[in-house]
RNA sequence: GUGGGUGUAGCUCAGUGGUAGAGUCCUGGAUUGUGAUUCCAGUUGUCGCGGGUUCAAAUCCCGUCACCCACCCCA
């Protein structure tokens, strides 16, 4: 440990300002998520390991090599999570939550996964999610895409953000497919990226969506998914795509898109903006039928989506809308100790009456201190009481961020006065 | 894991071998019942850390750490 303390690697502290951006970002979610009529769940930040290498996969990154692995005193491995689903589902599994119901979740929480940081991807970021649990049908697919094309318009961040589609068919057809796209690719290994021969043997489909230009160039030719797509799978693309319109949501489909994390099956999607940097991906999604029975439980059709809140909270920023943060709206200045009392009384009534963030001034100090004290605070009014006041039973208020003369009005109009003006002025 | 960049005042940064700087912020005063704005005055510091070269190092060399950006991958 150095001489004085730092943080841990890729750590980040989220100072008030940023914090409060988080804090809308996820409210919006959270506001959203609910009136769709979905429930919060809270789950572990740690599981045990082998939960995230069965439900996510080993030959993902996020945890064959980018977990945060240690080993508790018992001897067992343990994990701080790298995303949500898998203990999301676990969770339901392990609570008899689907036996009977067919519950839809969201949750937020901190992610962590041990890659090299830069401008949107860091070690420990926060994502929200939800996961609904035994449809089998497109349509809450695209309710889950809706939620958070909502979330996107209320945050003024809907023309900076794609959405892009694509299917990956049921299993059958994916196998077929796979096994076309195998045949093809094997007597081109001599060609391929490095990552892509790998792949081949791993998890094929993700060759699709490589970067390599030359990789890329000799998929022209590759088989094509939806040439494999079976009948019902053709027809659960096209009810998604119908619906999706229907809604009025925009969407490019992107045949090549195949989801990082390896339990997708029929749709999968991703939000795409290119205010992060190198990063593009602002969330994803996409149905996984078959990760319930993979860990353990009865065979249970789910789908959902996970978004980083950081990344939004970037595409945000980029967009010139982080919030601009205030410690309160009030700051209440008694001018000498006697009024304390009276002063107190004021700040608790405004507080639960006028539904204010009242910040009063503690610690003495200079009257022009005070009003420093008071413009510093980002609040828009300050409330004053000293002699004249307590003695006429009234208040004054000096407006701090326009150039309106203050006003001196009587204590028992004050709580008239601020749900009138005040909620106005916060309204702009 | 690999590459590039940056570390100097609370913050943003200038300073390429010879006294440690600017802007901003902060503190006080002009203004003892009024902030922000204006004017005046003042404080900023292990120059990331360790070693080396030199009469002399923020500056050159070696090492190291941290952060940022990018590869890879993803939220």
């Amino acid at each position: 440990m150095p001489e004085s303390y730092s943080r841990v690697g890729g750590m980040r502290d989220l100072l008030p300002t940023e914090a409060s951006h988080m804090t809308l970002v996820e409210e919006t979610f959270k506001s959203t998520l609910a009136s769709y009529g979905y429930d919060e769940i809270r789950l572990p930040t740690m599981e045990w390991t082998v939960l995230f290498q069965r439900g996510v996969g080993e030959d993902t990154d996020a945890v064959g090599k980018e977990m945060y692995t240690f080993e508790d005193s018992s001897g067992e491995s343990i994990s701080l999570r790298p995303e949500g689903t898998a203990s999301c589902v676990r969770a339901a599994i392990s609570n008899t939550m689907l036996r009977g119901d067919r519950p839809r979740l969201w949750y937020t929480g901190n992610m962590f996964r041990h890659e090299q940081p830069q401008k949107g991807r860091y070690r420990e970021f926060m994502q929200v999610g939800a996961e609904v649990f035994g449809y089998t049908g497109p349509d809450i697919d695209v309710e889950l895409i809706q939620i958070c094309e909502d979330v996107w318009r209320k945050l003024g961040i809907s023309d900076r953000i794609d959405l892009q589609i694509n299917t990956l068919g049921n299993l059958e057809s994916r196998l077929a497919f796979r096994n076309a796209l195998v045949d093809f690719l094997v007597p081109l290994k001599g060609t391929l990226d490095p990552d892509s021969v790998r792949r081949l043997d791993t998890n094929p489909l993700r060759i699709l969506d490589s970067k390599s230009e030359e990789t890329q160039n000799l998929l022209q030719n590759a088989p094509r998914l939806t040439d494999y797509l079976d009948e019902p799978s053709t027809k659960y693309f096209e009810e998604l795509r119908r619906i999706l319109s229907e809604a009025g949501v925009s969407y490019s489909v992107k045949e090549r898109m195949v989801r990082g994390l390896d339990y997708y099956s029929h749709a999968v999607f991703e939000w795409h903006s290119d205010d992060l940097g190198a990063q593009s991906q602002v969330g994803g999604g996409g149905r996984y039928d078959g990760l319930v029975e993979r860990l353990g439980g009865s065979a249970c059709p789910a789908s959902g989506f996970a978004v980083g809140i950081d990344r939004i909270a970037l595409v945000r920023d980029a967009a010139g809308k982080s919030a601009d943060h205030r410690s309160c709206d009030v700051y209440v200045i008694s001018l000498d100790s006697s009024g304390d009392t009276y002063v107190n009384k004021i700040s608790r009534i405004l507080r639960e009456q006028a539904d204010l963030r009242v910040r009063k001034h503690h610690g003495g100090g200079r009257v022009k201190n005070r009003f420093r004290d008071a413009d510093r605070s980002g609040a828009l009014w300050a409330l004053v009481v000293g002699e004249e006041e307590m003695a006429a039973q009234t208040i004054t208020l000096k407006p701090l961020r326009t150039d309106e003369p203050q006003i001196t009005i009587a204590t028992e109009a004050m709580i008239d006065f601020f749900n009138d003006k005040l909620k106005k002025d916060l309204a702009n």
